[in-house]
RNA sequence: GGGCGUGUAGCUCAAUGGUAGAGCAGUGGCCUUUUAAGCCAUUGGUUCAGAGUUCGAGUCUCUGCACGCUCACCA
């Protein structure tokens, strides 16, 4: 029962919510009405103000009370609405006292209120709202966490506001009530994927929707979820990228695609990563690894513009410049300059383990060439890349669904984009050769044998949907969590993420 | 999964192994232009859970749980 978990504040408020009802207010009205939001009804009147012989401005605002001060025969109140807070101002002269009677001993904090009257200024200047007639909206009995804002200078100072990540991921709705800087956060996310289907929607893409209940699982080198479907009594994986099912449409003719959606990864979880995550894909048929290249920096950067208005940000104690052209490293150069290792004088995984050694470089044991390759971008190259960054021609062995760079067996033409020492993005031009993609399926599954962890498995249809051709495309990826915490300087991916995944709790505060 | 750290009132935090406290919030008063409103009074605790050491544990030890940082794997 939810009544006996409440504390003793708990119970005041039940108490109040009863007193209520007994005095015949519905504390959960069905019907509640709101004419203006808090800023417009500020700016009416600021600009009435400036008009001689203005009319006075009705409104009827509506939010959460989120500080109330009773002074006898006055009260102020601020209440909290979609697009700021209004000052509230009641009076017994005008309110009568029954109804003010009301305010001071039915309403808390954290209440929802609805008020009318007309807009004035008060004597310290504040343009608030002169109340005639209110009424409560919904009673709130869970306590906020009490915070109060302190004005100095144009700064607001926060007092005693809620911090405890693990308070505020669990009950982001707390959070967001409370802290509302954390609602930016997510209007700048919603921005942001708006930003980016716009700038796609303009060149002729299409916003697809592929299955993310998946029999064959694939596109990425990731442990999948398994779930199972009870009728059908089929095991399935929650999808680990988009990238197999994309490519088909480019089969059917769908010369221009992209998906932004959830995908799953059952993995650790850190400060970049969350078992659930939002990806943005897209496919651009007769387009290689280069013209990919120059899309992405330039889609980037008008994200950042339309969503900032900068294509500056400040990331992790840096300032970051979006704008292109971003840096561009060719791998093989980018190791031997960062680590004094030619790639290219090591064929093999064994030499190159050597050369590792040499130098006092970890490394799993037993790696191939391509992961010894990955482990000295990590270590040498990505750390690194603060300012925008691509690093491109990756080894094959690595990438089985890109495309050989022609002329070179060894190299593919891929790509990945870092800023602010992290992986950001993926792209390539796209194998459209379905017995090299069989190869290289046939490759992987050799190479990674014993290791569960790798397994690329066979997908047929997908060879089969080749086999009726692909045209060449480019392909491309993009983490939207990162660049939402790019755009917002969040150190932590559970920052930019409403519901971030949590262990579940025994018991429920 | 490994290492380090944290867990005390609704919130933010104190408390040499010796009676668990403060500010805000709450409750009762006073207050007709306040804004961290103010003044007076006052309530509120399974100190994350369990076991142990001790005359005595919020404090020391062990186990577990959750969260944070970090390393490993990944994006």
């Amino acid at each position: 029962m939810l009544e006996e978990s409440f504390s003793e504040l708990e119970q005041a408020r039940l108490k109040k919510l009863r007193a209520l009802e007994a005095a015949g207010i519905d504390p959960y009205p069905t019907r509640s009405e709101q004419t203006h939001t808090s800023q417009v009804a500020i700016d009416a009147f600021v600009n009435a103000e400036a008009q001689t012989e203005a009319r006075p401005i009705q409104v009827t605002a509506a939010g959460r009370i989120r500080s109330l001060r009773l002074m006898g025969k006055l009260a102020f109140a601020h209440i909290q609405d979609r697009d700021g807070g209004l000052q509230l101002f009641f009076r017994v002269n005008d309110l009568g006292e029954e109804k003010m009677a009301e305010l001071t001993s039915f309403y808390d904090l954290g209440d929802f209120i609805q008020a009318s009257g007309t807009m004035f200024r008060t004597k310290r200047g504040e343009v608030s709202l002169h109340v005639e007639d209110f009424k409560m909206l919904a009673k709130t009995l869970r306590p906020l966490p009490a915070a109060k804002d302190e004005v100095v200078d144009g700064e607001i100072i926060r007092h005693a506001t809620l911090s405890d990540p693990e308070t505020r991921y669990r009950q982001r709705y707390v959070d967001l009530a409370v802290n509302t800087e954390v609602q930016e956060i997510f209007k700048t996310r919603s921005a942001t994927i708006r930003a980016l289907q716009k700038f796609l929607d303009d060149r002729d893409f299409i916003e697809v929707e592929t299955p993310i209940l998946q029999p064959i699982y694939g596109g990425a080198a990731a442990q999948p979820f398994i779930t199972h479907h009870n009728q059908l009594h089929q095991d399935l994986y929650l999808r680990i990228s988009f990238e197999l099912y994309l490519k088909r449409l480019l089969v059917g003719g769908l010369e221009r695609v992209y998906e932004i959606g959830r995908d799953f990864r059952n993995e650790g979880v850190s400060y970049k990563h969350n078992p659930e995550f939002t990806q943005l894909e897209f496919y651009w048929a007769y387009a290689d690894y280069l013209m990919v290249m120059a899309l992405a920096e330039e889609m980037v950067a008008f994200a950042a513009e339309k969503v900032l208005g900068t294509t500056i940000v400040t990331f992790n104690g840096n300032e970051i410049n979006l704008a292109p052209p971003w840096k561009r490293v060719e791998l093989r150069q980018g190791i031997l300059e960062a680590a004094g290792i030619d790639i290219n004088e090591h064929p093999t995984a064994e030499s190159l383990q050597m050369a590792m050694e040499a130098r006092q470089i970890k490394h799993k044991p037993g790696s191939t060439r391509g992961k010894l390759i990955d482990t000295l971008i990590g270590d040498f190259l990505e750390p690194n890349f603060i300012q925008p960054t691509f690093l491109y021609n990756y080894p094959r062995d690595i990438s089985p669904l890109a495309k050989s760079k022609p002329g070179d067996p060894m190299v593919v033409e891929r790509f990945e984009g870092f800023i602010g020492g992290m992986e950001l993005c993926n792209a390539f031009s796209e194998l459209n050769d379905p017995l090299d993609q069989e190869q290289r399926f046939i490759e992987m599954d050799r190479a990674y044998a014993d290791d569960d962890e790798e397994q690329h498995p066979m997908d047929d249809d997908f060879l089969n949907a080749l086999s009726y051709g692909m045209p060449p495309a480019g392909g491309f990826g993009i983490g939207v969590d990162r660049l939402v915490m790019l755009f917002t300087g969040r150190r932590s991916i559970r920052e930019v993420i409403l519901f971030p995944h949590l262990r579940t709790q025994d018991s429920e505060a």
